[in-house]
DNA sequence: CAGGCTAACGAAAACGTTTGCGTGTGGATA
DNA sequence: TATCCACACGCAAACGTTTTCGTTAGCCTG
């Protein structure tokens, strides 16, 4: 096996000096056309390629971002990264993934990890950990030693940074309002522990669409589930000789499962009960009824992240105080489970 | 904005030598109790770490693993990546994630940025455009320079190379097994061109199953997708008034579009037509009825792929000519699709 | 023929580490 | 008092670049 050519090596044979090599590749008008075209001809025989390590040594910036998701194998975070690789390539930068799996702990390895010296900055999207534990020391210690950070989606409001959001409450508010123009008047919601913030934001939006309608608020309509990975029992249990004429869920898996054990019941979605979700993922799509859903549009989130981060990456020192929250819209995307 | 802070700042402010710091921080015999505690003291109170560029440099190791994938929204292939991920990380290895998407330019753009100093090693799935041209120099050249590629799922014969894979065609085999076993005679294929490795096996194993009961085969009962975005037409136009008695499909999607169109006439799965995909996915799961499909087990491919990729790492010089291929184990999950 | 100019190249520092080896100081020993 | 040894530390090279600032040699000019 060969070994990478560096450019001492091809100094070393064609018997000239490491600072002439470098030169010829860069076509510096210091270098006799001679040398130069010799010089070429063998790198390229030779296949050389610059090592990045080092260049990103000397120059103190490594050219990539480091992306920082919560989970991997979920498809609103995938097309997030679909955005931020669209740009980040466009403007020749690498993307580095990691994915935290919700631990606190992996989180704070591996921004750690690519804070010393792989990623000049962050794209990040904390996880439920850290937003329960609310400890962000490593976020603001990266920060503080001169990396930018944009946080997008499941945000912090402490910290003080460059954001990208949805109007989670908004897009709340438009399904739900939805249900409501449909006739609908006792609206379950499918929703998470108040912690989760997306999760908080959704349940105040629904909320808020009531109140527009002047229905009062009933806590028996509102399941906050704790455990996802069994939340079929959950909403089996909630949903229960209960009486309700719509069900909003706040992604794509609890309409579905709501679905499912409508269907059960023999209870015609969207006939007898219209259901709108959250995210319009696979699911969503491909469902039988497909879901009508509230849409993120995760790529453009990623595309303004990378935009903002790289920025400010490339702005220098000027404005580096100035923080923005950028709010992308919602749409309701409707399909057959609201149609009546 | 503070800087991060170097060997080198704390040895002045400490007024010791850059060489004593070092030493201290790695607990040295050679420097006095005294010395050493101070220099924690003040490199813990500075948040000192280590900057991994200059490691990577010296080391000439980066102690990161590539994975380039086709793409990344896409489920099979995430949980693949969480496989790669537990393992590396366990090994003190960072986990770097680029999407060719499926383009030809963007595989061989991302795997020169990493091989230039970025990653150690590869794990790859290569994109559909590279299976069309037959160009493989960017993988050849990666591994004549001495890194260890090991490629998954969607490989390349002609690379002498590690591999991880399924056997797709016994797979498929046992995906039209169960169909047969269940009384069915006219099974159709949902499948994919043949450029596409995965799908030409998987078509293979099912005409391999059809022998083995002495069924003919019969080219009117194969459809060959050619637009996977607009599959549900072709599936449309090929079920029209076709006598079919069970569905076996190589992907979820095509799967699910084909109970779309059997439930569109009246035909009930799995009651007339049992449907039999590939992939254990969300729509797998999630779907109505729930599918009977082939697990890949892309955890375990993730896990197996990166533990090999390791070894060569670490292995050093000896045994780095014996390359092997792992299969990994399919198997058939029954759900709904196919229950009688 | 001396002085100066230019073309063509080389030396060296810098980025932040690690590490083998050299060195100075002090005390103890003969 | 001369010799030795251990302790505690510093020097310098190396990883692969880029770039600034020399340094030659040759040629032209006056």
């Amino acid at each position: 096996m060969k070994q990478k050519v560096t450019l001492k090596q091809i100094a070393k044979e064609l018997d000239v000096s490491i600072s002439t090599v470098s030169k010829a590749l860069k076509d510096s008008a210091e270098i006799s056309l001679d040398t130069r075209q010799k010089v070429k001809a063998f790198a390229k025989l030779y296949n050389y390629k610059p090592n990045n390590i080092a260049l990103s040594l000397k120059n103190r910036k490594t050219k990539t971002i480091g992306v920082i998701i919560p989970e991997i194998v979920h498809h609103f975070f995938t097309t997030v990264i679909g955005g931020v690789e669209k740009v980040a390539n466009d403007k020749g930068y690498n993307v580095i993934i990691c994915s935290s799996n919700n631990s606190f702990d992996k989180e704070v390895i591996n921004m750690e990890m690519l804070a010393s010296g792989s990623a000049d900055g962050f794209i990040l999207s904390v996880a439920k950990e850290t937003q329960q534990k609310k400890d962000y020391h490593h976020i603001l210690e990266t920060m503080s030693q001169g990396m930018p950070v944009v946080l997008f989606d499941r945000i912090i409001d402490e910290i003080v940074c460059d954001k990208v959001i949805i109007d989670d409450a908004k897009g709340a508010q438009m399904a739900t309002n939805h249900l409501l123009s449909l006739g609908c008047k006792r609206i379950a919601i499918l929703t998470t522990v108040d912690y989760i913030s997306v999760g908080k934001l959704r349940t105040n939006g629904y909320l808020r669409a009531l109140r527009a309608y002047d229905i009062p608020e009933d806590p028996d309509l509102i399941l906050k589930i704790e455990d996802v990975d069994n939340c079929e029992q959950e909403i089996e249990k909630f949903l229960e000789n209960k009486k309700v004429d719509a069900v909003f869920a706040v992604n794509e898996l609890f309409a579905v499962n709501a679905i499912k054990i409508l269907s059960k019941r023999n209870v015609k979605v969207p006939g007898d009960v219209p259901v709108v979700g959250f995210t319009d993922g696979i699911l969503s799509k491909h469902f039988i009824p497909s879901l009508t859903t509230i849409s993120q549009h995760g790529e453009e989130m990623g595309e303004r992240a990378a935009r903002i981060l790289i920025d400010k990456l490339e702005g220098g020192d000027d404005a580096t105080e100035e923080y923005k929250t950028v709010i992308i819209d919602t749409s309701l995307v409707q399909r057959q489970s609201t149609k009546k």
